[in-house]
Order: C-alpha cells, then sequence, then structure tokens
RNA sequence: GGCCAGAUAGCUCAGUCGGUAGAGCAAGGGACUGAAAAUCCCUGUGUCGGUGGUUCGAUUCCACCUCUGGCCA
C-alpha cells in the first residue's frame, strides 16, 4: 500500500497557500502541513504571509507557530517535525500535504541531514567574538587547517558556512567534510515512509512574479506590518540579531525604525521599496533552487495545478 | 525675462588636466547539510541631454538649443 506524500513548493508570492487551501476545502483527507522557516515563528504573521485565524481555523496547518521569535529553528528540527507529522498523519488514515518555500527544508526531508552536533550557541558565539576582532578570512584560514575540504569550497567571507564548519569541529573533532562523506556512503534516504510526489506552482515570467511581490508588501503594510514589527521589537527578549528578525521584510523594517529613533535618516517608502527588493532576491534564490531541482511537474495555473493534484490523488481518495 | 548649478548605467552619483567611463544600490546567473526569508560567489556598451564648432581625435573645451532645480526680477 502506497502511502503518498504530496510537496507543493513555489517561490514566495505564488499563491502556494491559496492553492492549498482550496484543495484543502475539497478533499477533507489532506493535512496542511508548512515547510516555511518563518511561520514558524509566533506572532510573526503579517510578514510572513501567514494565513490568518479563521483560515487556519477550517485549514489548519501544522508547524506553524511553534517557536518564539527569540527561540532558533532549524533544518534539523524541520527534518524530525515533519516526519513525525507525516506519521501521524498517514496514522490517521489521512494524506500529508507539504507546501512552501524553504527548499532547503525540503531537502533535508527528503535526503536526510548527517549526523552532525547540533548548534551551540557559546561555541557561535565565540567565533563570531573572534570574527570581529580578526575577520572572517582569519577563520577561513585556521578552518582550512583543520578541514581543508570545507574551506577550500567556501568563500572567505562566508560568515555562516564558516561558522558551522568550525563549530563542528570543536565539538567533535571531527572535520564537517568527514561527516558529509560518511553520510554519503551510506546513503540514507528514502527514510521518508512513503512516495513523495512533488508539484511546482511557478510563475509564467519574473516580471508578473515582482509586481505581485510589490502588491502584497504594499497590502502587508496596509494590513499593519509597521505595527507588528513595533510591538515584537517592545518584547524585552527580542532583538534585530535573531534569526527570525533577519527575515525579509521584518529586518528592513526595523532597521526604519532603529534609524528612525536616533535621527530619520531613513524613510519608511525607502524601507518599504528595501523590503520589496529583499522579497525578489528571495523569490531569485528559491528560483535558482527550483532550477536545480530536476523533473519535478511545473505548472504556472493554479486550477491546472489544483486538477492535476487531483487526477495524482484519485487512486487514494476511496 | 536675467543669473547660477545640473543633465553620465534601471536609480543615486563619481570621473575623464581631450584618447569613447566606474562605484553603491537595483537587476541577472550560481552555490547551498542544525541561522536558509540565512550566508556567500560571479556578471557593468551606457546615442556620457541635442545640434554645431575647435581638434588627428570631444562625454571632456567653446557656442547655441532643450529640459530640471535654485536665486534675482
Amino acid at each position: 500500500m502506497i502511502k503518498p506524500i504530496l510537496f507543493l513548493l513555489g517561490p514566495t508570492a505564488v499563491g502556494k497557500t491559496a492553492v492549498a487551501i482550496s484543495l484543502a476545502e475539497r478533499f477533507p483527507q489532506l493535512s496542511l502541513i508548512s515547510v516555511d522557516s518563518a511561520m514558524v515563528y509566533k506572532r510573526m504573521n503579517i510578514g510572513t504571509g501567514k494565513p490568518d485565524a479563521k483560515t487556519l481555523a477550517y485549514a489548519p496547518h501544522q508547524l506553524i507557530d511553534i517557536r518564539e521569535p527569540w527561540e532558533t529553528y532549524s533544518a534539523a528540527d524541520f527534518s524530525k517535525d515533519a516526519t513525525q507529522a507525516i506519521d501521524a498523519c498517514h496514522a490517521r488514515g489521512q494524506i500529508p500535504l507539504l507546501v512552501g518555500g524553504t527548499f532547503l527544508y525540503f531537502r533535508a526531508l527528503e535526503q536526510g541531514l548527517s549526523h552532525l552536533p547540533a548548534a551551540s550557541p557559546d561555541v557561535r558565539e565565540n567565533i563570531q567574538a573572534k570574527a570581529s576582532a580578526e575577520g572572517w578570512p582569519a577563520l577561513h584560514a585556521e578552518l582550512a587547517l583543520i578541514d581543508p575540504n570545507t574551506a577550500s569550497r567556501l568563500s572567505p567571507q562566508d560568515s555562516q558556512r564558516i561558522t558551522r564548519a568550525l563549530e563542528v569541529y570543536l565539538l567533535t573533532g571531527k572535520p564537517l567534510s568527514v561527516f558529509l562523506s560518511e553520510h554519503k556512503s551510506t546513503a540514507k534516504r528514502g527514510r521518508l515512509s512513503g512516495t513523495v510526489m512533488p508539484f511546482v506552482l511557478n510563475t509564467p515570467c519574473r516580471a508578473q512574479l515582482h509586481t505581485h511581490i510589490e502588491q502584497r508588501f504594499h497590502d502587508m503594510m496596509r494590513q499593519g506590518l509597521l505595527e507588528e514589527v513595533q510591538s515584537l521589537l517592545q518584547e524585552p527578549q527580542i532583538h534585530p540579531a535573531l534569526p527570525s528578525m533577519r527575515a525579509v521584510g521584518y529586518r528592513q523594517l526595523i532597521e526604519y525604525c532603529q534609524s528612525n529613533t536616533n535621527k530619520p535618516t531613513q524613510t519608511l517608502d525607502a524601507a518599504v521599496a528595501s523590503g520589496i527588493a529583499a522579497t525578489r532576491q528571495l523569490a531569485k534564490r528559491q528560483l535558482t533552487w527550483l532550477r536545480s531541482l530536476p523533473d519535478i511537474p511545473h505548472f504556472t495555473d493554479k486550477q491546472a495545478l489544483i486538477a492535476a493534484i487531483q487526477s495524482r490523488l484519485a487512486p487514494f481518495l476511496s
């Protein structure tokens, strides 16, 4: 008996959520699971394009609102949570539909991750401190001594990956590249208990996506995105360096709020414009992921996509 | 109407003491293993406002014109 696992992926602002919700309305057997690194955060609603409370009430999404904004979430957390959610879903006799635009999460879920140590805030803090004193190239050089393989594929400026590679070594005494090659040799794929059926919702053309992005950002502003950001900033545990606060739109409005408290160095219009640009850049990176993913059926029309998913699903809907 | 300052990449501007030009941002392509809405790599031909003049050669100097700001009437 095949257990289907639907994937619906696509760039931001193409309307994935709308498709997922209309499928969920049509087929009660479907159960939605969000694949989104920003929607996991509570109280980050408008800027993440999260469905509103009313929608979530009749089309519940799992893996939304599962973290505080000052907490972290990771591809590994997602992989574990999503696997669990999928299994639970199958156990109830439902079909999971995973929707989102965080491609690393999809990949981690489908291909698995190496057995690496979890992030350590202390270690990262030390690395960060050293970097601000000596610069990233110095740490890159240090990495080259302990893990030349990893160092050679990283830019001397790639703060995030240099941090991670050093962290893995400091925590285990083993180079990251060794972990990665072990994973490759054991090739533990297919730990997902089910058959992945992926679909892509794409835009007919880039210009149209850009238009949607711009309109959507203005809609978010009308819905009170600035107020949402301001009220998040009120919370004592929240500060701009958090991963959650670096999310597209939030980061730019935070910069505006902060420049504004000291001296008005930036206009709100400028902040909005740079938020829109950041969203376009996100979409561009997502499109790069999509191009690297072979053989997934693409749709630019929502109705056609819904019909395709429906027919793929037909054998499983009794 | 007069005077002054501008007009150079999609935007903001730099520059060429005359040898056809370059930054930031935007944009495009790519990478991606516990922060991924993150982090990083690569990509710069544009009637240098228009028309004439000087010159071997003008985006650069000169004249006129057009447009935009500012000041004076």
